[in-house]
DNA sequence: ACCTATTTGTCCGTATGTATG
DNA sequence: CCATACATACGGACAAATAGG
């Protein structure tokens, strides 16, 4: 796994090594099931801050691509075979068009996501896997 | 604005805070374009780190509650900006219900959702974030 | 146009806690 | 119990955006 980090750019180190990473996972040189480097060895070649890196996965993390967890490391989430069911992907699309008429961010839209999600189903099948 | 923080606990400081201004919001305590007093205060008066107090701003911020700016401060966001669009909640609606047809965890909606976002991005008209 | 103060953003280093194996 | 690895918090330094003199 290469990742090129350049601390002179104006894009900060974080979002460099997250894009890096989003990149290795689009072409699959990281592929799901793959276990990344611990934080601190990465950080270490490429010569940042563990915090750095963390911060790269915790995003990574969030946008669910990564599984992240203490003690266990970092693994490549297995993607679900769910998700090519049409009328699904057709909801997303729309999804996708109102959300960019009223100029939400990514960050939005997931938060509100997020939130519709734990309000319609409810707190009691989450048992799983929460704290 | 009174917000109380308990070192003790087990949930992070920075969630604390975040809960208690989300608090504050909803209670109406903390009103539209009301200044939240800087990072750096609000840290002395809770007796915590400046850090933890930014990272309970950005969290909010990416919420879309609050509007955190560099050498501006941190103010509340009118609800105008953040009201849900009825087209928009109709989208989501339909979405959820689709995502829970066919089963999608939380976290393989919210993949779905920031691939497709990246994915579906071809327009470079994200300057429009300032004013 | 310049300078300064304010305020958030990023990064670093260190310490300690917590979950996992 | 012990090692691993992420999570939180602290502190410090500097940068960048903003506001005001």
């Amino acid at each position: 796994m290469r990742l090129s980090i350049d601390p002179s750019s104006a894009e900060p180190l974080f979002d460099q090594i997250a894009r890096s990473l989003r990149q290795a996972l689009a072409s699959g040189a990281l592929r799901p099931g793959d276990r990344l480097p611990p934080a601190k060895d990465l950080a270490e070649i490429l010569k940042v801050n563990l915090h750095t890196v963390l911060r790269a996965y915790a995003l990574l993390r969030d946008e669910g691509l990564l599984e992240v967890r203490r003690g266990r490391g970092t693994v490549v989430v297995s993607p679900s075979e769910k998700q090519i069911d049409p009328r699904l992907s057709q909801a997303v699309a729309h999804l996708l068009m109102e959300a960019h008429r009223v100029g939400l961010t990514e960050n939005e839209l997931i938060r509100l996501i997020t939130r519709s999600f734990r309000a319609n189903i409810g707190y009691d099948s989450i048992s799983g896997e929460g704290e």
